[in-house]
RNA sequence: CGGGGCAUGGCGCAGUUUGGUAGCGCACCUGCUUUGGGAGCAGGGGGUCGCAAGUUCGAAUCUUGCUGCCCCGACCA
């Protein structure tokens, strides 16, 4: 993409109404706009990310088993009147009439709907276990939106359910999702810790919620030091294997958010060197809640002795969107975002440093159709621009690696590959920077695969 | 929802105390000179000062009401 015909207004100084950095950075880096409290625009360099990060999600969902579909954002009120959370839920539903005067809403969560398809669709435990999930925007109408896209109102997750037969079967699904949510996030690049949770009014007695930890973070957090170093389950994990060892190792050790938190606990079994306690980012809850929703609404299977149950169920959340912001939060410096090379809008910025300049021009055009054929995403700034207008933005929107083309080092038949995240430039010559950025991006694949 | 604050061009701000017809920096447009980490000079475009009513010869400025947004707290992916 030629910069000189994209979209990225970018901002020089930070919006006063942005407090924290993520927020900042987003804004100022063009990735959002706000359009009202809670509630935002995505341009198009944010819009790429959104994607990126919806696209991994949906990997490690569908490698775990999970099949999508996709559910409205408006829901009958009725549905949620037969769970009896059409009263519970309060204010934070956004609530619709329509011109019949029926009661809708803007979704803020989908048990009651997913719960109503699979009770019309499933008769037999034969069509068990089954989880689906969908990532679709979820309206809450919160008391205080604040921190940018990572408490909004309006908000992008993916909601997977899952159903079984029994108590056992559901916690095989439970464990699913468990270790795919791990690797989500490590693809990400982000070192999430499960967390012993409430399980608020998703009800339901088996809960964690998946933490990065940040300063910025909005609930305070308590961990055993070694969560930190746990290995991440890798790509050649065996879903359909017992993963109880694995959720062991995960979970044996004391991780609690306040909620959960049991300080005596907490410094009986955690010596005092080992204790952690920080500021976490929530960006995934899951959720054992069995009967609650299908006994309600009758969402039952007969069993193999013929007799009818009610489906054992869980549901487990990704804040999408939220992760854009948790991120940045967790990968920035002063001159602005460092996306990791797995979210990052494009694999490479190209500057032409002397655009007008034949030569240059002329250099950078043709680079930037070979990095392209190589297969690379690759933002091209050929505007017009002074070269140090051109690298503060480029450091500013984060991308992996920038490619630095100016007239000095053409003479020696060199340009210069600079990495975002370490600041480290080398001056090589087309061929050897061509070659690295594909080996990068093979390694990036891998990472995936 | 309780407490606090803000609202003036795309962004950041001054002007409001003491009413006189809107200004600064950045960004944007034109030209010239520049050109490897946010250039210089000159010229230029853009704002019914959040909305409404009132006071006044005259309101960004005073009064009243409303709205939006931000921050702290309780609640939440």
């Amino acid at each position: 993409m030629r910069l000189s015909r994209y979209f990225l207004p970018l901002l020089r100084d930070d919006p006063k109404e942005a407090e924290i950095v993520s927020h900042r950075l987003m804004l100022r880096a063009g990735l959002v706009r706000q359009s009202s409290a809670g509630i935002y625009s995505w341009l198009p360099l944010g819009y790429r990310v959104l994607r990126k990060i919806e696209q991994i999600v949906r990997e490690e969902q569908d490698r775990a088993g999970a099949i999508e579909l996709l559910m409205p954002t408006i829901q009958p009120a009725e549905l949620w009147q037969e769970s009896g959370r059409y009263d519970d839920y309060g204010k934070e539903m956004l609530r619709i009439e329509d011109r019949h005067e029926r009661q809708m809403l803007f979704g803020p969560t989908n048990e009651e709907l997913i719960t109503a398809i699979f009770r019309d669709g499933v008769k037999s435990y034969k069509e068990l276990p089954r989880i689906l999930y969908h990532i679709q925007w979820k309206f809450r109408d919160e008391i205080r939106p604040r921190f940018g896209v990572m408490r909004g109102r309006e908000f992008l997750m993916k909601d997977s359910y899952s159903f079984d037969l029994t108590h056992d079967d559901a916690r095989k699904s439970y464990n699913r999702m468990f270790v795919s949510y791990l690797r989500t996030f490590a693809r990400m690049g982000l070192k999430s810790i499960p967390m012993a949770a409430d399980t608020g009014p998703i009800g339901g007695d088996l809960s964690h919620e998946f933490i990065i930890l940040a300063d910025t973070g909005e609930s305070e957090v308590f961990c055993h030091r070694d969560y930190l170093a746990l290995e991440t389950p890798g790509a050649d994990i065996t879903y359909d294997s017992d993963l109880t060892p694995l959720i062991g190792e995960w979970t044996e050790k004391y991780a609690a958010t306040s909620e959960k938190h049991d300080a005596a606990r907490f410094e009986k079994d955690v010596a005092e060197g080992d204790r952690v306690s920080a500021r976490g980012i929530e960006i995934g809850h899951i959720f054992f809640f069995g009967t609650k929703y299908s006994e309600a609404m009758g969402a039952r299977v007969q069993g193999p002795g013929g007799e009818l149950v009610p489906v054992q169920m869980g549901s487990y959340g990704i804040g999408v969107s939220r992760l854009v912001g948790a991120i940045i939060e967790a990968s920035h410096d002063d001159a602005g975002i460092i996306w990791p090379k797995s979210v990052a809008p494009f694999d490479v910025g190209l500057i032409n440093l002397k655009s007008g300049d034949a030569d240059t021009d002329a250099a950078c055009d043709d680079f930037y159709e070979r990095l392209k054929a190589a297969g690379l995403d690759v933002l091209y700034d050929d505007r017009d621009a002074r070269a140090g207008a051109k690298f503060t933005g480029m450091d500013l929107i984060g991308l992996p690696w920038q490619v630095i083309v100016g007239p000095k080092g053409l003479k020696a038949g060199e340009i210069e590959l600079k990495e975002r995240a370490t600041g480290e430039r080398l001056s090589l010559t087309f061929d050897a920077v061509l070659n690295r950025l594909v080996e990068s991006a093979q390694e990036a694949r891998k990472e995936a695969a």
